[in-house]
DNA sequence: CTGAAAGCGCTAACAT
DNA sequence: ATGTTAGCGCTTTCAG
């Protein structure tokens, strides 16, 4: 069908060691790259990197799993990661396991069967046991917004505790005391991160944890719609709430319209990520802001470097911690 | 490094047709079958796709080329496309091309090197000469939301004419003369169907079309800003505003906020896409919709159907019109 | 039902 | 600098 190094060769009277080496960056001579130029044109040739892939054993491939391909967080990591992945040469093959562990595992096997050279993993299995086997065929794993125990890879994390703990330290800074929190699921790290702050801004401060101002969200839309509803109705006195992450933030502006709340007269709110929903909201929402674009570049120079240097970094792990900003609008209320 | 097909010959004593026969739905001794799969399990054995793509000729991998991962709509169809391609063992490498003509010709030739089977595309170059290379190699091409003249192949189509038709009329019943608009590039194709829409409305009322109404935005959250900003500062008289995006409905939300308008007392307005984001508007915005999962599961239906069917399908093109929804909110006032 | 052998398109020694 | 050749891991005739 296609035309192949053959077809070039035949056509050129050149071996086919010339025409490889053309393509590899190799010497030839001047008339001959002519010559080649020229065959290529008229018989449309292109590589064949399937083939390319069985000979050196090398796809130029990276795998991607994440929890939520329809997660803003993560389809903005994975814009700027296949950004800079294809301008190397690197395909990227997503796969988006609906935060189901059985879901991730078998994604990581579907890409071991098309033998990517590297996986990069927001991982919702926290034991790892899905990367365990990838991990022994001395491929590199990028791991984003945790660590694994047992699993020895580089890794780019947020500083989810101390985010957190600056939103509700922003809360306590204008008077407020009884401050709510919709958190996500209690096995997901990053959760239990920005619980770790909320609490330890409260203790910090002298305020005493309650529980009823704490619920335990899924990070979805409706989970955030529910966990506003829910906190108001059992908290009467409750003045701010934090939302920690963007789609329960967006429930819970959605929970306030339904009710009929205020803000920031009846109730000040701080939620997480994507500014310009953040900027769309009336009054403007004040937001902790991720850095995903770097999140997301970070990642893919991890990847490449190990793709490109082999066994050169095998020394130490490289683990970063980003931080992430406050953005002010309007939604939190001085007290008096 | 991996264990190979041959791997498994050797330790079960078979040949390597019958390792192969079994992987292939073939017959093979049950006592046989045994020993292979005990094989499998202990050498670990994945089957190397790379090397079965070469052999074979089909990589079993569907190129998916868009013009913006980042915007909503599009994350959400690959989301869908991505979920049954995958759970019929094809792999999905997604290609962002920033809108650009030249990127997204590169992506074409990028996943040409990589044999992908077939091609899903949103494509950005109304031309389309960037498909040419890769029709003539007999492989399917499926085309989002737009057709492509002399490109002949299946396409999944929303009636974007009717969506705007349909919106510019709600406001019409209800009194309102003054409509303005928010449209997309003029080159794009979806962006002129709306506007064909806003223009049919108009005229089939009565209504003369004035140009200071009409504002031909980018798409983009800053273009809804602009384009917000811009309407209602050259059209004092203006009631209603249409927006034909969900990034441009966006950006208008916060021009609104900025401006300090009131919705729907001094301006109505009529959003599209993302019903999740015109819950959290404050009041609830009225929105068309468009059937993304719809779309998705139609458009990986019908690459499906070539891949497996082979030559079959080849007779007639197909080509569906989905139709959209409007989803009633707060934001559009009824004049006296 | 199973084994032997050819070959998919490329790269990488090795020889010239 | 260029030609020759083996072989990556699999599928697929063709025999047996």
């Amino acid at each position: 069908m296609a035309a192949t190094m053959k077809d070039i060769a035949r056509r050129t009277g050149l071996g086919l060691a010339t025409i490889s080496s053309y393509f590899n960056g190799g010497n030839v001579r001047e008339k001959n790259r002519i010559k080649i130029e020229e065959a290529i044109e008229e018989l449309h040739y292109e590589v064949n990197e399937v083939a390319r892939g069985l000979k050196t054993n090398a796809t130029r491939t990276i795998g991607v799993v994440i929890p939520e391909l329809n997660n803003t967080f993560c389809a903005e990591i994975i814009t700027g990661m296949e950004d800079v992945l294809r301008s190397h040469g690197y395909a990227t093959i997503v796969c988006d396991c609906r935060t189901d562990k059985k879901l991730e595992r078998e994604a990581v096997e579907f890409l071991i069967r098309r033998r990517v050279d590297g996986i990069i993993n927001m991982p919702v299995d926290e034991e790892g046991n899905h990367l365990k086997r990838f991990q022994k065929m001395g491929k590199p794993i990028v791991l984003i917004d945790r660590k694994i125990q047992g699993i020895d890879c580089d890794s780019v994390l947020v500083d989810n505790k101390k985010a957190a703990e600056d939103a509700v330290r922003y809360f306590i800074g204008r008077g407020h005391r009884n401050i709510g929190i919709i958190g996500g699921p209690e096995e997901v790290f990053t959760a239990q991160e920005r619980m770790a702050g909320y609490y330890k801004a409260l203790e910090s401060a002298g305020i005493p944890v309650r529980e009823s101002l704490i619920w335990h969200g899924d990070y979805t839309i409706q989970g955030g719609v529910r966990g506003l509803e829910e906190l108001v109705q059992n908290n009467p006195e409750m003045t701010a709430v934090f939302v920690t992450n963007y789609e329960m933030t967006m429930g819970a502006m959605i929970g306030v319209n339904e009710l009929g709340i205020r803000i920031p007269e009846q109730l000040s709110m701080i939620g997480f990520d994507n500014l310009q929903f953040a900027r769309a909201c009336n009054p403007k929402l004040t937001i902790v802001a991720q850095p995903t674009d770097g999140i997301a570049r970070e990642v893919a120079k991890v990847m490449l470097n190990h793709l490109e240097n082999a066994g050169e970094t095998s020394g130490e792990l490289f683990s970063e911690k980003l931080e992430t900003e406050i953005i002010a609008g309007k939604s939190v209320r001085v007290l008096a």
